[in-house]
Formats: C-alpha cells, sequence, structure tokens
DNA sequence: GTCTATATATTGATAGAC
DNA sequence: GTCTATCAATATATAGAC
C-alpha cells in the first residue's frame, strides 16, 4: 500500500489527460499504461475493465467540479459567482480550443456509446446546471426559470467551446466569455427582465 | 456503371447514417458495408480509406445544409428564416436527444482526430454561421456584430442539442429551440437593442 | 502487488480470382 | 466492377511467474 496508491494516481491521471485530449475510444489502455509509466498489465489490477477506469476518471471530475463551485462561492454575489464561473473558462480558452471541453467531450462520445458511461458522464453536467441553478435563484429567479436560465448558460459555453474546438480558434471562446458575461451583468442591472 | 451509383450511394448513406448514431471512431467498415448490404471488399473500390468516405459524408452534408438554407429563404422576413431555422432543430428533437447533432458529433470527435477530418468537419460549421450571419445583417446589425450572433446563435443550438443528448431529453431541446425563438422575435421586436 | 507474455477479437487495408 | 480470402496491426483482457 506504500506507493500502491502513487500508481494508481498515475494511471487515473494520465487517462485524465489522454480521454481529454484525444477522446475516450481512439486513448488505447496501452497508451495510457506508458503515458502513466506503468506496465500495460499493471493498469488491470487496479481496474478490471476500461469502462471501470473512465467511471473513476469521471468520479474524480466530478469532485474537482465540486470543490470548484465552493471556491467559487467566495465571490459575494451570485452575480461575482457567475462571472467567475465564465471567467474560468475564459482563461482556460486555448486549451479549450486546442482539446475541447474535458466534459462535453466525453459527454458527447459517451452518448453514442450508451450504457453506463453515458449515465456517469452525463452526471457532470447535472452538477453544473444545479450549482449555476441555484445562482440564478438566489438572483430571484423561480426555480424553474432558474433552470432555463442554467440550460441556456451552461448550453451556451459547451457551444462556444465546441465551435471554438472545431476552428481552432481560442480567440471565439473568449470573445463569446465576455458576452455572456455581458449580458449577465445587463440582466441583472435590468432588474431581470430581459433575457 | 449501370448500377455502381447505386452501390456507392447505399455506401454513403449507410457511412453516414451510422457516423452520426454511433460516431466516427467506433463505426468499422465493417459496420458500413454490412448495412449497405455491400462486401467489405466492395468499399474499397470505392473509397481508398475511412477517410476519403468521411471526406464524401461531410461534403454531402455540406451540400444539403446548403439546400437546406435555400428552402428556408423562402421565408418572407430575416426573422422568420432564423425562427424556421431553429424551428428544423425543435421538430428533429428526439433524433437529436437519441445521437447528438451530426454536424457537432463528428466536429467534435474530428476536431481531436486532427489533420484532414478536422478541417473538414468544421467546414459545415462554416457554412452555417455564414448563413446565419447572413440573417443578422439582414436585420440591420453591422458585420461583426452579425458574426458574433450568429456564433451566439449555433452555439447555443449544439450546446443545447449536447445537454440534451447528454441527458437523453427530447423536451430540453424543444424548450431551448422554444426559447430562441422568443429572444429572436423580442430581439427585433425591441429595435436590436437588448440580447 | 508487479510485470511479462500472450490469448482472442477486431480493425483498416490489400491481393488477386472472377 | 465485384467479391473472397487474408494480411498486419492493434485492441481489450487474462494467465501466471515473480
Amino acid at each position: 500500500m506504500s506507493n500502491a496508491g502513487i500508481k494508481r494516481e498515475r494511471i487515473v491521471r494520465s487517462a485524465k489527460a489522454l480521454f481529454h485530449e484525444r477522446g475516450y475510444t481512439v486513448t488505447s489502455l496501452a497508451d495510457i499504461a506508458q503515458e502513466a509509466k506503468v506496465p500495460l498489465g499493471n493498469v488491470y489490477y487496479y481496474f478490471k475493465t476500461k469502462e471501470d477506469l473512465v467511471a473513476t476518471v469521471v468520479e474524480g471530475r466530478n469532485e474537482y467540479v465540486r470543490a470548484r463551485h465552493r471556491a467559487l462561492e467566495k465571490a459575494p454575489t451570485p452575480l461575482a459567482r457567475l462571472e467567475d464561473f465564465l471567467q474560468r473558462i475564459h482563461d482556460a480558452a486555448d486549451s479549450r480550443a486546442a482539446h475541447g471541453c474535458p466534459v462535453g467531450g466525453l459527454a458527447q462520445e459517451a452518448g453514442k456509446l450508451g450504457g453506463r458511461i453515458a449515465q456517469e458522464a452525463g452526471s457532470t453536467f447535472q452538477i453544473m446546471l444545479e450549482w449555476v441553478g441555484e445562482q440564478y435563484r438566489a438572483l430571484g429567479f423561480k426555480p424553474g426559470q432558474a433552470r432555463e436560465r442554467a440550460v441556456d448558460l451552461v448550453a451556451a459555453v459547451q457551444g462556444s467551446i465546441l465551435l471554438g474546438h472545431s476552428s481552432g480558434d481560442a480567440e471565439l471562446i473568449r470573445r463569446a466569455m465576455q458576452r455572456l458575461q455581458a449580458r449577465l451583468r445587463l440582466l441583472v442591472k435590468e432588474g431581470k427582465r430581459h433575457a
């Protein structure tokens, strides 16, 4: 157990990175083992199947997303929190243009693979939608309206990343995030009357 | 040459459907040949590589998208055209929730595969962005503003489909398209002042 | 716990008879 | 033009020595 966790962690970290950069289907367990500097056979000691590995990656990502949300809650107002949420995407635009969104990319791929992976990959979106919806409720929107706003905001982020990734244009992503931030400020300023 | 075109067409049609339903990487040429009721070896008579095949699929899709745009231009006003554009997604929500967007799904996958496929898959988005931008220009927006609006609209559509696909929720997509339509009507009604 | 060797299946692609 | 047979590479996964 001394450095056992270390190896397992290296495998998960490599899997997470390669699934993001190359995609789940395209990445082989041999690729992951090589990147983690671990023999291929060893991967199977920690994870019975490739699905088990991606499930662990998703769980880790969900934990990370929750932690990030807690960090965002340090901002004083719901508006500031949502602005910071978008700012994170803005600051990661280069990576997003190069490799897409790690959450969206896996969700897209998993949606087609179906079964258990699809369910798990989608869970990250649910966590995000819940948190963003909370912020809109804190802004005074009723639950149904807040959920709609959350869907629209997350969809705008995901769609912008997809367009930016598809064209390799990080600036497209940055500008889209700035417009979303401006729209949020307008929304609060005008007393929640407009889109 | 009598039924040669027929076979080629069957292969392309099957490839198009399977790439959409299962994804490009996951779909094997054997799957396509079986679906098209053609022996595997015959596929290679018409297409030297899998990349050649997907390139043909994308070209066909681009032609279809252009034809659809021409059809949309029968609507009397730019607003009606964009509303119809969104209505098409609305009406195809069940398929989109089940299999995602054929354009977005391939663009996402191709973005990571890189090279020639990425370029070609992204070309469909460029065609769409160009047409949507035209409509905004017809509504009185300057070129730069119109392009931004087009990016935001296409991104909203793509993100909504991704969220709907990820959760298998067609109603999410339908409602999102309705909100986008309503926002467009508001935009025109209020004299292009708001988001 | 760790690693080598390998089983088994499937892939994209080719050779060559018809 | 069409199709069968097959190659060579690669995938996930397992067996079993250490």
